[in-house]
DNA sequence: ACCGGTCGGTGATGGAGATCACACATCGCT
DNA sequence: AGCGATGTGTGATCTCCATCACCGACCGGT
């Protein structure tokens, strides 16, 4: 519910300046070259391991973007916002996707197609910038998630340290130690590696110390500096 | 020693090229704007968290990409051989490197600032795609290190996924089934995640098992398929 | 030959967390 | 109400691997 509200502010930001960040001029032809559609929450925009179709640009929602194990589990590597393209690494190494993108709610997205994005990409270094800044972030995190999933250990580092990351990207919010709990156990299990019931006690444990506080999807950190203390420990 | 020679062939391969799968044209303008030097065994070309100066393109040698976590402990992301640029990312974001780049044996190594790289690749979107391909396959091969490593789990999986990608790579020598041994087990436990006495252990289990065999630095692997039952088991 | 360093083997121990197996709470549906 | 589906809380157990603690091998220097 909270969450629709914040995306229609957005999309009021971005019908502005259309493409995010980009000159106006590239966006222009951008514009014309992507078909946009709005999908429904659950949508597979595409999956580990097909051939890159092409380009998806989030224009409006959140799409999660997982990986999957050869043993079934999932590791969810992050949740995408508006502005972000999608399956540009695939598409310009002529890789499969390396992830799964899946719409958490439901949303608006540009597609591009393979040969458009390269073209468009040989044609405006600018544009060709843009698209590699936006790999370069992705590369960085997941250059940090592997840090602090692999090097790490201890469970309740790992929540402790995605619960403040949390609160950082909060700051919209009126109250900035409040949000929402978008995610289940389950789901939160899946982005720090670990299992359901771990998830369960680590958040028990949690309460007992009063880290954090809980009323139906509404979590409250009274003590961020405390929670902090766990991570690094 | 070995690898020497397989460097020298590198380096006349890429003499006529340049500056590996480039165009011409881009190429000599990044041979008048790089500087090119050669550095020793154990030189550090970054360090994880420094701002970035530019980006480093292997020509000769061999560079190790880790990282470092909070607890001290290191993982080796991949070790890159010539022809491709390191630190792109960071420079391209602008945050700070991702990764500490080490030579592990003397290394030609050119380097461009900052600055020359963003205006290159502004003004080439050739350059620009061929500077994006790259990152993209690094983020793909992260992307792939994060799911071994965190969803596979079991050691010997690792391991033994580790040992089936050097024998890819080997494709040059002979012999296919036999290759060198370049690092430590302490450095391969780096690789994988694991302590070196694991490693220690999963070697001597699996030379009981006739998986490997080993002489002095020397590995040969008998039996790909029987290697590979252990992935995804 | 003598050492100090790095590397590799191997036993013993402990602990963090996966896994199994429940019970209970919602919630939407017919 | 009654019912599945889905999410959550919590105990018991079990397994893998990190860690500690050695020892022996090898290598390069003086």
């Amino acid at each position: 519910m909270a969450t629709h509200v914040v995306n229609e502010a957005q999309k009021l930001a971005t019908t502005d300046k259309t493409f995010c960040d980009l000159p106006p001029a590239i966006a222009d032809t951008l514009e014309q070259e992507a078909l946009t559609t709005t999908y429904p929450t659950g949508a597979v925009l595409f999956a580990e391991g097909q051939a890159p179709r092409g380009v998806f640009i989030v224009r409006r929602g959140r799409v999660k973007l997982s990986i999957c194990g050869s043993d079934g589990r999932t590791l969810i590597l992050r949740i995408v916002d508006p502005g972000c393209p999608l399956g540009v690494a695939a598409v310009v190494s002529g890789r499969p996707y390396e992830a799964t993108a899946e719409t958490q709610e439901p949303s608006e997205i540009s597609f591009l197609r393979h040969s458009d994005l390269l073209n468009l990409m040989r044609q405006h270094g600018e544009f060709a910038l843009w698209v590699t800044q936006h790999i370069s972030a992705d590369y960085a995190s997941t250059c940090r998630e592997i840090r602090d999933l692999i090097l790490s250990d201890s469970a309740s580092e790992k929540l402790a340290r995605l619960l403040v990351g949390w609160l950082d990207q909060n700051t919209a919010s009126k109250n900035p130690s409040q949000m929402k709990l978008a995610l289940t156990h389950e789901e939160i299990g899946q982005m720090i590696g670990s299992s359901r019931e771990t998830v369960s006690r680590l958040f028990a444990g949690f309460k007992k110390q009063r880290l954090i506080q809980q009323t139906g999807s509404t979590l409250v950190i009274p003590d961020r500096v405390a929670l902090e203390s766990l991570i690094t420990a």
